[in-house]
RNA sequence: GCCGGGAUGGUGAAAUGGCAGACACGCAUGGUUUAGGACCAUGUGCUCGCAAGAGCGUGGAGGUUCAAGUCCUCUUCCCGGCACCA
């Protein structure tokens, strides 16, 4: 076979492209369920700045498994859509004066055609773009049967607001303080607003983690997030008063060293706990309470314990003593039941709180036993002055305590979480709108299945305004009392964007199915997903919501219940700095893939993007890097033009053997950087052949297929094949030896090497030291060979002469 | 403060407890090329040495082991998450 022509990147990319679109080589019939794979990326919110190189290494990856798992013979499902909603489009129209709708648009064609430069292997018949409302038509339905099994509500709270965004957040939207998109400082404001009962998963959302093969760090951070503490509740009545006050807390065995309750501001009895006397210093402190910030109470100093006495006592339910009652605002009021015991001697809060405010301290643990028994003192021990519970250990006190209160009926055991309902509404045009129709005395009812979708309007300029541009749509208004009767309104929040990605996974089996959000039976047989790649920032935000909506579908039969969770495996791509600086255009160090792609080809960039270290772990881009990968391309054509229509030697056979050995473990355990080491190393190797076979160079290019698709195609293609490399079988592994030689050490030096076959015996390895010891070292050695020197002996391996000196 | 994850050449990095630095980038020398570039060959942890070779070497200090980047104890620094969560 004689190939003259160079490595013509741009041609070969530009033939395989359209052949593979022309021959719908990535169609996947979803009802063909045998060895079914779905291999999911998480799908990109289309911005107007296209695709850089950090973009591209996630999908690089799961495109590898997609083709890797084809060759395996896996049913491939390897889908793309776009995440289209949300307020960076709103934000952009705003200041380019076009629809979000045009930039939109304009946004996903850019990205759909850097996407097939890129050569991946998605499967486009299926795509899905959130902001249609064919698809937003079902989001609205996932929110109805939400609302139908009262998981979804409205209620008034005091929420997180981004004044620059005028509009709401979620809880997991603002980090440090700070709106997630904009990073304006969050400030709190009451409303009424739409939930998601994400608290009433809790538990499951807890457990399910063991479970999934996701990385540990990922697993922690939501179950961190989750927050789950076992513990009691306690109550205490309150003296000369039909109230009572139930307190959580995660240490029964301190209720003897109870010295106060504490209150946060907020809770719902303090006007009834507040005496007349004090009455004036309590109104004082709310109000010095309620002119504090956010930010304020993030950055108050941990030992500022400000505080008032309501004037009002409570009953120790075990000692009857008088406590009394505090109001402090390092107690939350959104966490348990918003109040707390204070055990001054234990605890580091209650502590510098008592102490602030001369509250008395009482020891119940022994201080014997303890590593550190400066007050306050945390951590288990033996109990004392507790009566009856004197001398046991923390546990068994804990237990005989909520034992004791049970029977009285003045406490439980009990086990809360740290999660907080998913608010989901938002005050912004971009977006689904939430189905809710109120009668004219406030009442929310469903809209009716047959006037979904709920369309947006389009007759309103999009700006922010602290309520929902869709308020202002005349239009809108109209159309709720024309379908529901005069004085009837829509709800004119939209739905947060997380909703819309929350089930995007279903779709995709089924995207133009106009009757149902999902075709059950495909869900069954694809779901859930056996290999999900994205960035760690959805660690609480996406990948916890999509986990909520899939227990959700399953929990009430709209899924099969075995599906408990989306993902079995997550891999969480490290991002590509520039610079040492994530890449963003306003730090002007964003590496356009298109440039690159234009002048080494989209395989060289693939190969690079994997080459470039570990895939979990971050990576600086180094623009000359690139260029190694280039001349890995550049060698493998040359090597491919030089090869012969022979049997391989057995030499040769197995050095591809070692190679696809080394491969196929790296692969498993997500090391592709090795993997394209491994290749150069056996490339490197093939060249210095004087002959190489031509049908293990075919082998070779089906273990590049995953990462380099075009120029192997190409390459098959020249060596004679019709159809594409893709529907080819990876190679089989065969019986290699592993070792071809023996290192020989005196105290673990390595002294020199000998040829072995691999399973002598430590007997017969001695023989072969003695009859061709290296001249050098020939006495020494032939002196250790004696019985009476130690030895260490690793059959195939090493041995090891152990002398003393 | 609590919970994770790290620290290996000039750089990105390899290394089931078994010859540290594979594979690349960069650099150097030579070849090739009208030139630039590209390509090919050789070398490249540090110190000493013309060399053969010797010594040192995986943030630091100890320990276990015939053998430690890897395991154990302590410690320094960096990154990420949560943060008055009772």
């Amino acid at each position: 076979m004689v190939m003259i022509e160079p490595y013509d990147h741009s041609e070969i990319e530009k033939k395989w492209r359209e052949n593979w679109q022309k021959d719908q080589t990535y169609t996947t019939d979803l009802t063909k369920n045998e060895k079914a794979f779905y291999c999911l990326d998480m799908f990109p919110y289309p911005s107007g700045e296209g695709l850089h190189v950090g973009h591209w290494r996630g999908y690089v990856m799961s495109d590898f498994y997609a083709r890797y798992q084809r060759l395996q013979g896996k049913n491939v499902f390897h889908p793309m859509g776009f995440d289209a909603f949300g307020l960076p489009a709103e934000n952009a129209a705003i200041k380019s004066e076009t629809h979000p709708k045009e930039f939109t648009q304009r946004a996903i064609k850019t990205f759909t055609a850097q996407l097939s430069q890129m050569g991946a292997s998605y499967d486009w018949s299926k795509k899905i773009v959130t902001s249609d409302p064919e698809y937003y038509r079902w989001t609205q339905w996932l929110f109805l049967q939400l609302f139908k099994h009262s998981l979804a509500e409205k209620r008034k709270s005091l929420v997180n607001w981004c004044p620059k965004d005028q509009t709401v957040l979620a809880n997991e939207q603002v980090i440090d303080g700070c709106c997630e998109r904009c990073g304006t400082v969050v400030t709190k404001k009451e409303l009424d607003q739409w939930y998601f009962k994400t608290t009433a998963m809790a538990e499951e959302l807890y457990g399910g983690l063991d479970g999934v093969k996701w990385p540990e760090r990922v697993k922690t951070l939501q179950r961190n997030w989750i927050g789950k503490s076992k513990g009691a509740n306690v109550k205490f009545s309150v003296v000369n008063s039909r109230f009572s006050i139930e307190v959580f807390t995660t240490r029964p065995d301190t209720l003897f060293g109870v010295t106060a309750l504490v209150l946060s501001p907020e809770h719902p009895l303090v006007s009834k706990l507040t005496t007349q006397e004090s009455n004036e210093k309590v109104e004082e402190y709310l109000e010095g309470v309620a002119s504090k910030t956010n930010i304020d109470r993030m950055q108050a100093k941990e030992t500022e314990k400000t505080a008032v006495f309501t004037g009002t006592y409570a009953t120790h339910p075990l000692t009857n003593e008088n406590i009394p009652i505090w109001l402090a605002d390092y107690v939350l009021a959104d966490y348990a039941s918003g109040a707390v015991m204070c055990v001054p001697a234990h605890d580091e809060r209650d502590y510098q709180f008592a102490k602030t405010h001369n509250l008395p301290i009482k020891q119940v643990i022994s201080p014997t036993a303890v590593s550190d028994a400066n007050l306050p003192y945390i951590g288990q021990g033996i109990i004392i002055s507790s009566k009856g519970y004197n001398g046991l250990n923390s546990n068994k006190a804990s237990e005989n305590i909520v034992a004791d209160l049970t029977n009285a009926a003045k406490g439980e055991q009990k086990t809360i979480y740290r999660l907080r309902d998913w608010l989901v509404s938002r005050q912004r045009y971009w977006g689904a709108p939430i189905p809710i129709v109120y009668d004219p005395d406030g009442k929310a009812y469903a809209v009716k299945d047959e006037h979904l979708p709920l369309l947006l309007p389009d007759d309103v300029d999009f700006l922010p305004g602290g309520e929902s541009p869709i308020a202002r749509s005349k239009e809108y208004a109209m159309r709720a009392e024309k379908l529901y009767g005069v004085g009837w309104r829509f709800e004119t929040d939209t739905l947060d964007t997380f909703v819309d990605s929350s089930w995007y996974f279903f779709r995709y089996l089924s995207p133009t199915d106009s009757s149902q959000p999902f075709d059950k039976d495909l869900v069954k047989n694809w779901l859930p997903v056996d290999f999900y790649v994205g960035g760690i920032e959805h660690a609480t935000l996406h990948l916890l919501y999509a986990r909520f909506i899939c227990r959700f579908l399953a929990k009430f039969g709209y899924i099969d219940s075995s599906i408990a969770e989306p993902f079995s495996q997550l891999f969480n791509i490290g991002m590509v700095n520039m610079h040492g600086a994530k890449m963003s255009k306003s730090k002007d160090n964003v590496v356009s893939a298109d440039q690159l792609v234009e002048h080494y080809g989209a395989d060289t960039l693939r190969g690079y993007e994997l080459f470039i270290g570990p895939m979990d772990v971050e990576a600086e881009w180094n623009p000359q890097g690139v260029n190694g990968i280039h001349r890995f391309l550049i060698k493998l054509w040359k090597v491919s033009q030089s090869c012969q229509d022979i049997e391989a030697s057995d030499e040769n056979n197995q050095e591809f053997q070692r190679y696809l050995h080394s491969i196929s473990q790296m692969i498993n355990q997500h090391r592709l950087n090795t993997v394209l080491a491994q290749a150069m190393t056996f490339l490197q190797y093939l060249h210095t052949q004087p002959k190489v076979s031509k049908k293990l160079l075919e082998n070779f290019l089906i273990t590049l297929s995953p990462i380099f698709p075009f120029i192997c195609e190409e390459l098959w293609q020249k060596f004679g094949h019709d159809q594409s490399i893709g529907q080819e079988s990876w190679p089989e592994l065969a019986e290699v030896a592993n070792y071809l030689e023996l290192s020989v050490r005196i105290n673990n030096k390595h002294v020199y090497s000998i040829p072995v076959r691999g399973d002598e015996s430590e007997e017969e390895t001695l023989e072969l030291i003695k009859q061709s010891p290296p001249p050098s070292q020939k006495d020494k050695l032939l002196k250790l060979l004696e019985p009476n020197t130690r030895r260490v002996y690793k059959t195939g391996s090493f041995i090891n002469f152990v002398v003393h000196s």
